[in-house]
DNA sequence: AGGCTTTACG
DNA sequence: CGTA
DNA sequence: GCCT
């Protein structure tokens, strides 16, 4: 017979016990906002008054003692304690209490523990259900939040190449629904185990559920038929690869590359580019507006230089090898229009554009250096089917049309038109700080958010600044800005500011596939 | 029943 | 029709 | 195929 080894901590805990005046409490401060130095100084109190207080948390503690923090702020940060021992939120021990520390120092005052009252204990929202979760799922994919990865790989691939099938049969309208139905489920924050759990889910209908059925069943032949769904899907691009058809100058450059292109691009290869095109940039505008960064600010450079910027810095990119393919174009409808050039070049669409395969060089690659892609990126269409049919606008890559009808006017009014001036686009970078930003931008960070949002619109906007890696703001000329945009750096998932109603931001992201397109104004 | 994002460039 |  |  092995013996039972007691826990060396659950004694101390106990022996302690035994020496004081308060055996059943077991108080654990929370050094959360509260420096060593006082959190010390209130265990010392506390202990000199008969209390029993832990250092470190454990599940003997039954009292939970925190300031200047709320309930769900105690929660996360003992969860990101990481010692694994919390049980989930919803099972928290109806003896463990989340408390203020105005009852850690009446109590004090008192000597004993007060009673507690509603206003010292700390309140924590239960996470939302399942079928909370569900029923609060948005319908459109620009209200929600869409990680590339989720839980529901299995169904999301199937629904996938369900997709793919009823394009290569041109019907794009089925293989839309069907990249919806994906997406919704990408957006789950559970894995889906049974049809219960897709009870109100928008975007699923009855074919939908049926492959989902197929799936989930215990017995089901679900890893059959995804085995052959995968096998007729995956059969195409290969092929297409293979063909020897003319190619373009394109379509060559799309083939070398192919495989480096399929390849996920890493924050950090992202980095890598930015810092090539930071390169560019100075090289061809040596000394402008030195202190700042022009990289991002590239929407303006010094005026009267923008002429054929992207020219110059293609030039450079070209004479450092880094380029395997490069396609300019420059936007020039309106130039053609009899309208005089502006002065003030607040258009974006009077820009350049580059698309390119940049070579980086990459030790992971046995040659040295791998593809990829360098986009700058537009608008997508989830943004634009909310923006029609919620908003009733047209969002396009050079204009936002407010078109709601006036009342009793049935000729066609000209559409309202909020041109969206680049004068105030900015990159915000989610690692640096406000005050690397302010240094990096050649003008106050609070400006743009003081000037754009109003108060409650502003917190949003912060608030979503902790989870995207770049933002993107569109201001009007009027300063009355309608809508901004925030893409992750992945590029698959956007947030949409309504700035007229801060209540309604909203997350979006393409059903496309996880390509990452690298934002990029120019 | 009809729409499914949108519009320019090559 | 291809690119975006 | 799914939603309006």
């Amino acid at each position: 017979m092995i013996p039972i080894k007691r826990r060396k901590t659950s004694l101390s805990v106990q022996q302690q016990r035994d020496g004081c005046m308060f055996p059943r409490l077991c108080i654990f401060i929370v050094d959360r906002r509260m420096g060593a130095t006082r959190r010390s100084f209130l265990s010392q109190l506390a202990r000199s008054k008969g209390f029993l207080v832990t250092d470190t948390y454990s599940s003997s503690v039954t009292h939970v003692v925190s300031e200047n923090s709320s309930g769900d702020e105690v929660m996360a940060w003992l969860e990101k304690q990481g010692t694994g021992s919390l049980p989930p939120r919803s099972e928290i021990p109806g003896s463990m209490l989340l408390l203020d520390i105005s009852w850690f120092t009446e109590s004090m005052k008192a000597g004993r523990p007060v009673t507690i009252e509603p206003r010292h204990t700390l309140k924590v929202n239960p996470e939302p259900s399942r079928e909370a979760v569900v029923m609060l799922m948005k319908s459109y994919a620009c209200q929600r939040r869409t990680p590339l990865k989720h839980q529901n790989t299995l169904l999301t691939d199937a629904l996938e190449i369900l997709a793919q099938n009823a394009e290569f049969h041109e019907n794009e309208g089925r293989s839309v629904a069907f990249r919806r139905a994906a997406s919704v489920l990408k957006a789950l924050p559970h894995r889906v185990l049974t049809m219960e759990d897709l009870r109100g889910v928008p975007c699923l209908g009855e074919h939908s559920q049926r492959v989902i059925k197929a799936l989930t069943g215990v017995f089901g032949v679900g890893v059959k038929t995804a085995e052959r769904w995968f096998r007729e899907g995956l059969h195409k691009p290969e092929d297409l690869i293979q063909t020897r058809q003319p190619l373009n100058r394109a379509q060559q450059a799309g083939v070398q590359y192919y495989s480096d292109l399929q390849q996920a691009v890493s924050r950090a290869e992202a980095e890598f580019i930015e810092d090539i095109v930071k390169n560019a940039v100075n090289a061809v505008l040596p000394g402008a507006e030195a202190g700042h960064d022009v990289d991002f600010l590239i929407t303006h450079p010094e005026e009267g230089r923008e002429d054929g910027l992207m020219q110059k810095i293609n030039r450079w990119l070209e004479e450092q090898e880094v380029l395997l393919y490069q396609k300019t174009s420059r936007n020039s409808y309106l130039e053609r229009a009899e309208a005089p050039v502006r002065a003030v070049s607040n258009n974006m669409d009077r820009f350049e554009r580059c698309f390119s395969i940049f070579k980086l060089h990459s030790s992971a690659a046995a040659k040295g250096w791998r593809a990829v892609r360098v986009d700058l990126v537009l608008f997508e269409r989830e943004l634009r089917r909310w923006a029609g049919q919620e908003k009733h606008m047209t969002l396009s890559s050079h204009a936002l049309y407010d078109s709601i009808q006036v009342i009793n006017i049935c000729e066609l009014k000209p559409k309202r038109r909020y041109s969206l001036s680049w004068d105030w686009s900015l990159f915000l970078h989610r690692s640096e700080t406000l005050e690397e930003r302010a240094q990096r931008l050649p003008f106050p960070v609070t400006k743009p958010h003081k000037h754009c949002f109003p108060s409650d619109g502003e917190a949003a906007v912060d608030a979503h600044l902790l989870q995207s890696d770049l933002l993107l703001l569109m201001d009007t000329p009027a300063c009355n800005p309608v809508l901004a945009v925030s893409q992750d750096i992945r590029g698959n998932s956007n947030t949409v500011f309504d700035v007229n109603k801060a209540d309604t931001t909203t997350t979006s992201s393409t059903f496309n596939t996880g390509k990452l397109v690298y934002v990029t104004s120019t």
